[in-house]
DNA sequence: AATGTATTTCTACAAATGTAGAATAATAAT
DNA sequence: ATTATTATTCTACATTTGTAGAAATACATT
């Protein structure tokens, strides 16, 4: 699955909220926000793709995402991976660390992020 | 820069060789090719879009990256953290060492990456 | 009941994208 | 020279994407 930016803006929020009424969707948009009905369209596409349904509360519909931000995210990446680095995480894993800006701090909590997956699957 | 799909594919050939002929472009396409045409219009689009450029050999042209890879990455990825990880390049780590189903070679690699990267910086 | 508000579906349309044929120019091979 | 091969430009066209107005519904309020 892969979503156009609009679409997977709209995602965004809703993977942030977990489920939501249109109304909470307009909400999350910054000013100045798309009209109502940019929106609702791009809700039809997502349920036409199955990326997303609701439940029917009387008449309302709360929208919730099928596909989790995890699987959708991890697809993405995959597929950066493997176009950007010939299949090979530890050389995406390496370019970043080294290209990506990172502060002293941020390379630190990276380091503890990483021992604690190490560890966390020792046992 | 966001290139499309379809152009982001002919920049990682290109990137990979770092310059080439259009020859050399469809010889890197796998089976079954796209027509020769599409890949001209292809270049010709990175042209105008100024994502590549050519120097002449008598009148054949020798393709080249005008935006690095590491550059278009960079931005891509600083792009995929902002949307999905609330702009956090730790959250975005964390998420990606226990999610991307590392294993533990993998891990550990990484883990020897940030290390070095760590030690390259206290200079 | 009448009106305002929110939601949904339809329709629309420009721009971007994926793909390639036709025509042409240039080069290489016979 | 003639022909086959390669590269380039133009044109074309179906889809997809970004955006939203118009119309129809449903619901909430006055």
């Amino acid at each position: 699955m892969n979503l156009p930016k609009s679409e997977e803006q709209l995602m965004q929020y809703l993977w942030d909220m977990e489920k939501a009424f249109m109304k909470d969707l307009i909400d999350k948009y910054p000013e100045p926000k798309p009209a109502s009905t940019t929106i609702a369209t791009l809700l039809k596409r997502l349920l036409d793709k199955k990326a997303i349904d609701f439940k029917k509360y009387g008449s309302v519909r709360e929208y919730f995402p099928l596909i989790s931000k995890e699987a959708y995210f991890s697809n993405q990446m995959n597929g950066v991976i493997k176009t950007f680095f010939n299949d090979s995480v530890s050389q995406f894993a390496s370019f970043f660390t080294s290209e990506e800006n990172l502060s002293d701090e941020q390379l630190k909590e990276l380091q503890q992020i990483v021992e604690q997956q190490i560890n966390a699957r020792k046992k």
